[in-house]
RNA sequence: GUGGGUGUGGCCUAGCGGUUAGGGCGUCAGGUUGUGGCCCUGAAGAUCGGGGGUUCGAAUCCCCUCACCCACCCCA
């Protein structure tokens, strides 16, 4: 057993994997790109502030989930927990403000929560996320609703329930949080712990509370449709009318909360049908108050992110996505010293060509590089020992079919083989 | 952060107080002189997650610890 292992909740990568990632990542950026959406990379790290100030105090991220630390220079940093406020951070810095508005923008990279790692939550966690900036017209809500739900659909990914809700900007909010307070205050005693004590930290999920004992109290406690002034109600009315001209379904639901505190109207999450654990695949908002948040003017935004670990475990549950072997179009059989020579020649001659080339070890027998290329299904294995580079040739040995084996001039080898 | 489960060579796993800790896959090498896939043979590879303890004796029992998994919390 070695003695290290990756760091608690985070994974290597292996190459079985890797071409599932790659094409994750790779029909993210073109669906995005269909959208006209483009490509922002911000740093890993950030001042600690920039997430304190957006995320909410009392928010999990801030209270537990965060890696904080201080660099050699006394600054307070932090591993990036989510991506929004970053974006906002740069869309403020670079003076975004300035460019054509909305600023459509999409990312993706790793981001770290010091959370107890399970089935689809890391601590290292990749994700894929586009932001709109500055308009607050419904119809952005609906865009980035499409561009995820589209996404998901590029990938197979079919079938997943979206469910949107609107919380209603600040001030309705806050009316809500208050009358919540109320009603939950003398039903105090009666809830589940765990609702006790989100009635201190965070009173809107005691809505969604799974604890059978905090059933009838939800069920009766006021709603926030009820609280929602006429903008907002128009606002949400305008989102599920693009939603139906987009062709998207969709589920209202007033339960749905999101974990941030700078959420605000809409809000929406991407689930699979067989819901269970961790298994929000992607969720988003709109968050009009965070660039104030962060000392610049006035700006409304909406933006997702989605998981890639929990795009992939969605795949990988359905059976879909690319091979994950990759083809090898020649294996070198290099015999004696010349014969070594040769086959590095004609390796760095057929990989010009586009060739997959595979290189056996020199010193090896000639039955060992053939069963290795046997063992990674190469298509050709091609022989070559001083007799034949004595005669500037080379055996080709087809190796999948019943082909015949056929000697070859080096010069013509990358045209014979790309022949078949 | 709370509760529960698991932990034997790279992978899967048998063994559950006294075995040289066994097997399968994989890796490497051979099966005569330069030809693979099947088959056969052999080799390398395990202080049985780590640390204490009980015992004449522990992979097997107890305690602690670490990691992973599951559920909760929360979230992507």
């Amino acid at each position: 057993m070695a003695h290290h292992q990756a760091p608690r909740g985070m994974n290597d990568t292996l190459p079985q994997d890797a071409a599932l990632w790659r094409h994750i990542r790779d029909t993210a950026e073109r669906v995005a790109r269909l959208f006209d959406y483009r490509q922002i990379t911000t740093p890993i790290v950030e001042d600690a502030r920039v997430f304190l100030r957006t995320v909410g105090d009392e928010s999990d991220i801030v209270q537990k989930e965060m890696y904080v630390f201080e660099d050699r220079g006394g600054d307070r940093l932090a591993l990036r927990p989510e991506g929004t406020a970053a974006i906002c951070r740069a869309y403020l810095e670079h003076g975004m403000g300035s460019w054509p508005q909305p600023v459509r923008l999409f990312y993706i990279g790793p981001y770290f929560r010091y959370d107890r790692p399970q089935a689809g939550r890391y601590r290292q966690l990749w994700q894929f996320g586009a932001e709109a900036i500055g308009s607050d017209s419904p119809a952005t809500d609906a865009e980035l609703i499409e561009l995820q739900h589209a996404l998901y659909e590029a990938l197979g990914l079919t079938g997943l329930v979206l469910r949107v809700n609107s919380i209603g900007t600040a001030e309705s909010r806050a009316r809500y949080v208050q009358a919540l307070r109320e009603y939950f205050r003398p039903l105090l005693p009666s809830l589940s712990k765990d609702s006790q004590r989100r009635f201190e930290t965070n009173i809107l999920r005691i809505l969604d509370s799974k604890e059978e004992q905090d059933r009838e109290a939800v069920a009766d406690a006021p709603k926030i449709p009820d609280f929602l002034d006429e903008a907002d109600t128009a606002h949400f009315g305008q989102v599920q009318q693009h939603l139906r001209d987009a062709g998207i379904a969709y589920q209202v639901d007033p339960y749905i909360v999101r974990g941030l505190d700078y959420y605000s109207r809409t809000v929406w999450e991407f689930e699979p049908a067989e819901a269970g654990g961790q298994s929000t695949v992607g969720a988003g908002g709109r968050y009009d108050g965070l660039m104030e948040l962060l000392g610049g003017p006035p700006t409304p935004g909406v933006g997702f992110a989605t998981g890639i670990e929990r795009i992939a475990l969605n795949l990988k549950a359905r059976g879909l996505g690319p091979e994950a072997s990759q083809p090898v179009d020649v294996v070198t059989v290099p015999l004696g010293e010349a014969g070594a020579s040769a086959c590095i020649r004609v390796a760095r001659d057929l990989r010009a060509a586009g060739i997959t080339v595979r290189a056996s070890i020199p010193g090896r027998s000639m039955k060992a590089a053939l069963r290795g290329a046997s063992a990674v299904d190469a298509a050709y294995a091609v022989i070559i020992g001083d007799r034949e580079a004595a005669e500037g040739v080379a055996q080709v040995k087809p190796l999948r079919g019943d082909g015949e084996q056929r000697t070859v001039a080096l010069e013509e080898l990358a045209a014979a083989i790309q022949a078949g």
